[in-house]
DNA sequence: GCCACAACATACCAAATAGTATGCTTTCGG
DNA sequence: CCGAAAGCATACTATTTGGTATGTTGTGGC
């Protein structure tokens, strides 16, 4: 009895419900915060009233949790079979920051939301902190580090990269990349190649940042 | 007549009043929000009460812009001074890199909210869109990163730094650094020496970041 | 064709909170 | 030594907002 409607017979409708009100409430919390959006705000932007949104999700919270899940459901899915490949470490680590870098700037409302949002408003203040999902969300963002950290630490051993620790040289890497929610503000009509242009520049500069000037291949 | 108390006998003790306040502020942003912390836990904070922060400003948002003033400010101190210097592009550069994140670093609570903060919950919401104050702040911003990108665009006339627009190599570059407000979390006691392990791990990606792998020095 | 439940809308409430109005005490210039 | 302002605290208000309780309407299964 997760809520009200994902045990009844048409889960997929249920799904596509929640779909939407989780794309409002990203857009809402990208542009005024968390605390600042109000439930009606929501409803408002869907052409609703609050009683739809009551109607799925038991609290403002779980919006706010469905968001955080979202977006790293759909990181690792464009991520993860990359990571899974063989091959060159830094190939493979140059097409995952792409691929990382173009969802972040395809869906910024729902990315932003989930990168910059972790915040302590809601655990500290409220009595979130042995939440399950909590617990289950850090996993996924550790897990998705740890991907990430992994194909640094290959590319170390080879010698390509710099001999930081991984750990370490995640934090840079993912800053060059994740910083666009901070600086980039999404166009009315944003062609592809815009996109593809940032996205070139910003993986180039993360990879350079990890190669060592002195470590030639092999 | 900016507030009550400025143009009195004893400036310097209303300077000294009003840090207090934005100290107790910025720590209670940073972990909370701006939305989410009320005028009563940061008078709580300072063991007072609302009727002291009244006396000193005379709104919320403005506490918030002194902030966001004070940021940039002590950036400005400690940067703009080697910024000025002759020498070596490379040098001042990664020498300006620096002393930013040694002072996000050391004095996180502003430096985040000034950095993370300045989004629209305020001024798309109220009536700030053209306060004066607001286009100082984005002013101070745009001059402190002009700063760092006419550095960058002397590094790359001299052939060291890649070719790329300075303006779009800023963007990373600030990320690496910057994105310390996301993962960085303030140890009870943090010693120097982790803090400049950090700077150094740090700037030195950020500097790889911005050299040409082929172009040798000049 | 009826019934149970999904899928909402409407009305309402209690708590939180930015801001104000006012009162009290200390300090200081003349 | 006194008036006036600084430097607060206290009491109060109007509004906003998360959440609930209670409708109302459509719809699929039998």
């Amino acid at each position: 009895m997760d809520n009200a409607a994902t045990d009844q017979a048409h889960p997929d409708a249920a799904k596509d419900a929640k779909a939407e009100i989780v794309r409002a409430a990203a857009d809402l919390f990208m542009d005024y915060g968390y605390t600042a959006t109000s439930i009606d705000a929501i409803a408002e932007k869907m052409g609703a009233t609050k009683g739809r949104i009551y109607h799925y999700y038991r609290s403002k919270a779980q919006i706010f949790f469905d968001i955080q899940r979202t977006a790293m459901t759909n990181l690792f899915r464009a991520v993860e079979p990359i990571a899974r490949e063989s091959g060159p470490p830094e190939d493979r680590l140059r097409r995952m920051a792409w691929a990382h870098l173009s969802l972040m700037l395809r869906e910024m409302p729902i990315q932003k939301v989930a990168v910059q949002g972790l915040e302590k408003y809601l655990f500290e203040a409220e009595g979130f902190r042995h939440s399950k999902t909590l617990a289950e969300i850090n996993a996924l963002r550790d897990d998705y580090e740890q991907m990430f950290a992994e194909v640094i630490d290959a590319g170390a051993r080879t010698g390509v990269f710099v001999n930081d620790s991984p750990r370490l040289l995640t934090k840079p890497f993912f800053g060059t990349m994740n910083w666009v929610t901070v600086w980039y503000r999404p166009r009315r009509i944003q062609s592809d190649e815009d996109i593809n242009s940032i996205c070139s520049a910003l993986v180039e500069y993360a990879m350079r940042g990890l190669r060592d000037p002195n470590g030639g291949a092999s």
